[in-house]
DNA sequence: GTAACTGCAAAATATTTGCATCCTT
DNA sequence: AAGGATGCAAATATTTTGCAGTTAC
């Protein structure tokens, strides 16, 4: 774990610092996505607030996380898997949130489907949120 | 225009005040997706914040504007088409955000996809933002 | 040693709440 | 008239910025 943390973090170009290894691995751990607060607290350890939004500013930039919209617009964080590169965010997965258990989850194994926009569109990126219940709650 | 804002209105069970005769206004002219931000100042009347936030709320509680949550988080409300009753949201269009312009659309004919989730999920709303270039911009 | 990162304070924004007053019905 | 909506003030919460001290490389 420790070894893919520094790993993740020299192949981005960021200094190896307390605060991203320990940010990065709550990351690694999670199984679902993460919002700024939950970030702040959920660690045993208190980050400075301000720590975790410019740590959380240069994961997204150097495209370790992704954030995924929500319908009632909080914001939250997720690992971003291989095929991401810096600045250039390139996720094919459905997100899921869970009306019941309010948890967030990226669901690896659903891809996005093209979607056929009028002519004169072109399509960069697509966002595919899906809420409802979970495995868990149903 | 304002005999229809009255009857979505009261068809809504909202008492007729100014502020939201205007602030419907807004939605009913306007050809994209607002923030806050906008709905406050882009009037050329002067809204208060407060009673704007209140706004918002109340129409979005009836199902007479939604949210269109974009990846950056900023928040944006676009009136609901026809199938939208209190509380329920029957969106089945895409969103659409151009990089450049920054504009917010709803693409009204384009339908989001049925998307087949793992075994236990249940899917009650599905979302889809396309982010890219729009017809204006490219 | 230098550049980058952190943590604290403080500024700037955004959102929520309470309450007296005013408007709809 | 009664209930709900507004607008103002103020409490909260969120996000950004500046800067001195600390750490990574």
């Amino acid at each position: 774990m420790e070894e893919q943390i520094v790993d993740v973090l020299k192949k981005s170009q960021l200094s190896v610092t307390d605060s991203r290894r320990k940010i990065l691995e709550l990351f690694l751990q999670a199984d679902s996505a993460m919002a700024h607060h939950d970030i702040e607290t959920k660690a045993g350890e208190k980050f400075d607030r301000v720590t975790v939004y410019r740590t959380l500013q240069a994961f997204l930039e150097k495209g370790i996380i992704h954030t995924i919209p929500t319908p009632d617009n909080s914001v939250k964080y997720a690992l971003c898997k291989d095929n991401c590169e810096q600045g250039h965010h390139h996720d094919d997965h459905v997100h899921f949130i869970c009306k019941i258990c309010g948890i967030t989850t990226c669901l690896d194994d659903v891809h996005v489907p093209e979607i056929k926009l009028p002519r004169g569109y072109k399509t960069q990126q697509t966002e595919v949120v899906v809420s409802g219940i979970c495995k868990e709650c149903s």
